[in-house]
DNA sequence: ACTTACTCTACAGAGCCAATATAGTTTCAC
DNA sequence: GTGAAACTATATTGGCTCTGTAGAGTAAGT
């Protein structure tokens, strides 16, 4: 399960992604339109800003855009910048590795060979599914393979 | 992140899907050789074998045996025990559907849309792998085609 | 100046997770 | 039968995370 912070993340990205590029957007406006909590949605805004995927600009006519193309930013990021790791294990993470204090054997720990599947599995779709896919009614065409 | 008590749940089946069927072993013995806390342990084989995976017989002569073969045991059953839904979103689970309380329409949901590709992706890894294919060194081969 | 809107820190209530405690009940060996 | 070993069951604890709110502050435009 994903936290609810990361959904809003998500689609607040989306709602920003199908404005026109340039115009800022008010927070108020977002969090009416999702039906996010609005103080709620300011943190997540600024903590994506801190990570350089939106920018802002203050004052009367100010509001939040994408500060990237929706085509450079991955479902994977945003979770990973909100959620953590995406690794269903920690001695599975890319990002924040951490050996698993109970395992004897990494190496042939069955557990862990069955969930680095799932790992790859799910960071095939996470990395290669941008904002711009999510839009477009459909996913990128190397998953469309995948999943046929 | 898969939590801590189901990954010792699928710990101890595999490991007593690696003894010899028909004898019980001890929870002790579990807890020791997968460094597992025993108290803890017992909570969890009580749980699986409530759901009906593992049998127990009490007295000085008791212990815990797997009550169903190892290969039709699949990750994915004991992870739904344990942690509950795999889905990762509640509008995207197959035994525990909730709607998004917050989400407009559900039927073009960007957000959910991507996710049900990682649910999909997901259930396919554990739910066609079983304890015994953890334990044979490799995944079924319908996965090895997949991920490949 | 004044309004509007973003920025930042702190915090609080609820619920979950991991583990432990405690008090049984059953079975077998002797 | 008596006791030890082992499973059964429920309650509780401490810590942590998640979700959301509060409030004071800062910047930009009119």
């Amino acid at each position: 399960m994903i936290s609810q912070k990361a959904k809003y993340a998500l689609r607040a990205l989306v709602a920003l992604a199908k404005k026109p590029p340039g115009l800022p957007v008010f927070i108020g406006d977002i969090a009416e339109s999702e039906n996010i909590p609005k103080k709620f949605l300011e943190q997540i805004l600024l903590d994506l800003k801190h990570h350089g995927l939106v920018a802002s600009r203050r004052g009367k006519a100010g509001g939040y855009g994408l500060l990237r193309p929706a085509d450079t930013i991955s479902f994977g990021e945003v979770l990973r910048i909100i959620d953590g790791p995406i690794a269903p294990l920690p001695c599975l993470s890319k990002i924040a590795y951490r050996r698993c204090e109970d395992c004897a054997e990494e190496a042939n720990c069955e557990v862990r060979r069955v969930f680095a599947q799932v790992a790859d599995a799910t960071r095939a779709v996470l990395d290669r599914t941008t904002i711009a896919d999510a839009i477009g009614a459909d996913l990128p065409i190397r998953l469309r393979e995948m999943v046929a």
